[in-house]
DNA sequence: TTGCAAAACGGAGACAGTCTCCGTATAGTT
DNA sequence: AACTATACGGAGACTGTCTCCGTTTTGCAA
């Protein structure tokens, strides 16, 4: 679709209308607002986000490699269409965003996540930390053109941070 | 002034001119575009950054808590002014930014850390990195209205992480 | 002081978005 | 076939950034 490749900001209703045919008043009698149009746009890919689960907890590695796994899956996700990352990482906090079903899904996930890793986890992480540990990310390498490994890189110094526990790190005194 | 509380996207240029009292044109002359404005307004505190590093590196504590001091303390910055740090992080890369300036004066902060806690910190990490980890904390605490502690822990994750030595981590089987 | 050139000013309006309103066309029912 | 209800389309209301140009002010020399 025309998000993927442009980015919402760059695309405009007016050309979403020319380019499916309709009027913009019945783009606008389907989807109330522009956000609620690229929350359908969204649905699809949304729905792998489970599955992205399930492959990187079956991955035969260590707690922190898996949870890396799982956290590259994500922000590939997240940054999949333009502009999506910062607008959901957003909306996580807002029960009347239209993102609101999607940001239920990610935490869900991430709460699987902490539930089969939590062992090796510090104790204090939640779900809705993660999320927006890694939308965070997600956001920068969306809006910076950042290389893939650089942001792999970001996501190993959280996912490290993820792992280590508070008691490790404190009293090493410099 | 008005961008500090209500933050970039919600003051609009005709606000700021009647505010001021001039005309549209007389601001577009002294500020060729709304971000040259914004980046002057935010002139003054952004020349605060390197007294904040120095006094983090003056604290008597773990090279883990000087630098989670450090990213408290940047993070606040950044989110001083409502849209700033997304917009700065954003720029981050971008020699023709606006904000060019001030991520150059963010970006050697964060080296003179690097230089100072280096033995402590995992050998990869740069100062773009921090500067975009930190970023993209500030900007999801930013736009979503996250308790303060809440921003200190993921803050707390961030340091853990750019502490923590990949050796550590990596053979640790799940 | 007066005259004049140059610079600074102000605001109307060009342009680009999102979203609304309402006249028109279409479909469904009896 | 007539009538009603629903869907459509696009003009335009509104709000934002930024430009253009006629007017005012300022600075300087005679």
């Amino acid at each position: 679709m025309l998000f993927r490749t442009k980015g919402y900001d760059a695309v405009s209703m007016d050309e979403v209308s020319k380019t499916a045919e309709v009027g913009t008043g019945t783009l606008y009698r389907h989807f109330p607002t522009k956000e609620a149009l690229y929350d359908a746009v969204l649905e699809a890919w949304a729905e792998r986000v489970n599955s992205a689960v399930e492959r990187a907890l079956t991955l035969d590695a260590s707690a922190r490699d898996q949870l890396l796994a799982w956290l590259t899956a994500y922000s590939a996700m997240l940054t999949e269409h333009k502009g999506a990352a910062a607008r959901i990482t957003a909306a996580l906090g807002d029960p009347g965003s239209p993102f609101a079903a999607k940001c239920q899904t990610y935490l869900g996930a991430n709460q699987r996540i902490i539930e089969a890793l939590s062992p090796a986890l510090r104790p204090d992480v939640d779900a809705m930390q993660i999320s927006r540990l890694v939308g965070g990310v997600a956001a920068v390498a969306d809006n910076s053109e950042i290389p893939a490994d650089a942001v792999q890189a970001m996501l190993g110094v959280v996912a490290d941070g993820l792992v280590a526990s508070e008691k490790d790190s404190l009293p090493v005194r410099a």
